[in-house]
RNA sequence: UGGAGUAUGGUGUAAUGGCAGCACGAAGGCCUCUGACUCCUUGGGCGUAAGUUCGAUUCUUACUACUCCUGCCA
């Protein structure tokens, strides 16, 4: 069953016999890391070599050096692995470079491509407007042998940078702007990531594109609507280049997330600016940022799938990606216990023996075993906790009330002490068997809070990063305008079980006071968390 | 009359020539060793106008709105 217009397409050609196999592609270029907007592209894509039991390439579409870069490519690669898909073919569009010389030499054979002279500023000025036809360069009827001694010539380095490109003759008077005697290659003198520098004459996308989805036998090429206007071109290409079975171009909208930046050109200069950390700053809606913020590739691809696949240009509501990330933590992350504001509260019939107490990991999936956790006299609870004037409705601990300590004891308020109208100690008595399973357990109590043992408590450090947003007071497009990164919060004084000490780096937690929280790093025996995302509050609302 | 594309609840997305479904969000409630989750309830939609038709959200036309297109970027 397709889930949306491209699946139907695809299964459209199996069902009538176009294809037998669908091959598709991811093909970004090296000069950024993958955003989240490219997840959705990676989910349609391997998606359908899944469903479909396809194929689907990783190809770099590398054919601007002076953009592009290794480190780009590395990240990429680590990014697709880590959301956990597997591609077929690993190939660089530098690779058909030799292929695509071939081409761009039949084409002038055919009488299809000419060299140009006209600078960069005269192509623009004689390719005419939105509303009036171009003007034909006067190079545009040099003679097949001219064309092809020029081409060569260029090849070999005897015109400098910009002097010369090689254009398409197709159709100055065409309505397609971009069917008026596109540029197909251009002379750049830089080295490239990929292939050094062998070349010094490089492809544009509208040229090499079509030609790598065809050498690869590429069924269906899907990118994003801006392309639209491109696919004329694109079918030119593959039929001007003889291709017998050609791919086809189908276009999907982009994905925009309400307040997010998802441009990778404003997302590189917050990394160049240093307005971020670098691209994996957890406020980044990179994949290597989300990932560093705690978002599990499960979370992102339930995100896409929700989402859905179409030509309207939308908004998804950051709300879906929040809930994606709740579902998948609530389900596999394991819990463990928090205060981030600390109220001591000290147990008046405790003795000063301690306690280990055995708690289950994640009350939602059995296999996710259980923890040592230990009870004493002294504990911390979240401030907020207690309420001496409690407002209505109050769930927690109040004075002359009853409440749970998650994983241990009902506890009854006996008194507390404050210091200029601060709460600064707390003193409780602790209901003998009232642990899960004692005879005082079933006691009906207001609610369950959070602890940590003074003695045990390890000092954590809260990172409480946001997402950046765009600053939608005037509607301004200008990016210095409209990033509105929120600042770093740090809150010190917070603490967490020991038992988060002994986890692997990596493992994801949450403690689920108010938002739930990966374990990022330790750094100076310190525990960095980084808020991921907060929970409904139904209390607070 | 430049070209191309799109239009379904607040948001995103389906299906259909004949009851417009799902998800998120919202509102209310039950429950709870997470005020989470689960569960229950509620409200809310086919851009406008004609036409074809017994019947149109679906087909046609016009209109309107929005997006994209004048890189030797991709």
């Amino acid at each position: 069953m397709a889930n949306n217009f491209i699946e139907s397409i695809v299964e459209n050609d199996l069902e009538t016999g176009v294809h037998s196999e669908i091959i598709t592609r991811f093909p970004p270029e090296p000069n950024g890391y993958l955003h989240i907007g490219h997840a959705k592209s990676l989910c349609i894509n391997f998606g359908i070599k899944e469903k479909y039991h396809g194929k689907c390439n990783l190809r770099f579409d590398d054919t601007n050096p002076t953009k592009e870069d290794v480190e780009y490519v590395d990240s990429i690669k680590e990014d697709i692995r880590w959301l956990g898909f597997e591609w077929d073919e690993e190939r660089f569009a530098s690779d058909y470079f030799g292929q695509m010389y071939d081409f761009a030499v039949q084409l002038i054979k055919q009488g299809d491509a000419y060299v140009c002279d006209l600078s960069a500023d005269e192509i623009r000025e004689t390719r005419g407007s939105l509303t009036e036809p171009g003007k034909e360069s006067p190079y545009r009827n040099r003679s097949i042998e001219e064309n092809l001694r020029l081409f060569e010539e260029m090849r070999a380095g005897k015109y400098p940078d910009g002097s010369k490109v090689l254009r398409a003759k197709i159709d100055m008077a065409s309505n397609n702007l971009n069917m008026r005697d596109p540029v197909i290659y251009r002379i750049l003198r830089a080295t490239h990531h990929h292939t050094g520098d062998a070349w010094l004459l490089y492809p544009m996308y509208d040229f090499a594109h079509p030609i790598e989805d065809a050498i690869e036998n590429i069924t269906h090429s899907i990118c994003t609507l801006e392309f639209e206007d491109h696919r004329p071109l694109y079918d030119w290409m593959t039929e001007h280049c003889g291709f017998v079975k050609p791919p086809h171009q189908y276009e999907f909208a982009r994905l925009n997330i309400r307040n997010a930046i998802m441009s990778k050109r404003y997302l590189k200069k917050l990394v160049e600016t240093g307005v971020v950390d670098g691209w994996d700053d957890p406020r980044m809606p990179t994949i290597s940022g989300m990932r560093k913020r705690g978002y599990t590739p499960e979370a992102i691809r339930a995100f896409c799938a929700e989402v859905g696949v179409a030509k309207a240009n939308s908004e998804v509501d950051p709300a879906v990606l929040e809930h994606c990330v709740r579902d998948d933590l609530n389900a596999h992350a394991d819990r463990i216990m928090a205060v981030e504001e600390p109220l001591l509260v000290v147990l008046d019939n405790v003795g000063d023996e301690i306690e280990s107490l055995n708690v289950v990991n994640n009350p939602n999936d059995p296999a996710s075993g259980t923890h040592i956790i230990r009870f004493a006299k002294e504990i911390y609870i979240e401030r907020s906790d207690f309420a001496v004037v409690p407002p209505p409705k109050y769930h927690r601990l109040v004075p002359g009330g009853m409440v749970r300590l998650k994983g241990a004891y009902i506890l009854q308020y006996v008194s507390h002490k404050e210091e200029n109208g601060v709460v600064s100690e707390v003193h409780c008595n602790v209901i003998p068997d009232s642990k899960e399973g004692g005879v005082n357990a079933g006691i009906k109590v207001k609610g369950v809070i959070q602890w940590v043992s003074k003695f045990d408590a390890v000092p954590a450090v809260l990172n409480k990063y946001e997402c950046l947003l765009l600053d939608e007071v005037d509607g301004n497009k200008e990016f210095d305008d409209r990033i509105n990164p929120h600042s770093l919060e740090v809150v010190r004084g917070a603490f967490v079980e020991a038992w988060a000490l002994e986890r692997q780096e990596g493992d994801r937690f949450q403690f689920m006071r108010s938002a739930y929280y990966k374990l990022a790093e330790k750094k100076n025996g310190e525990i960095l968390f980084y808020r991921i995302v907060g929970l409904k509050d139904s209390y607070n609302k």
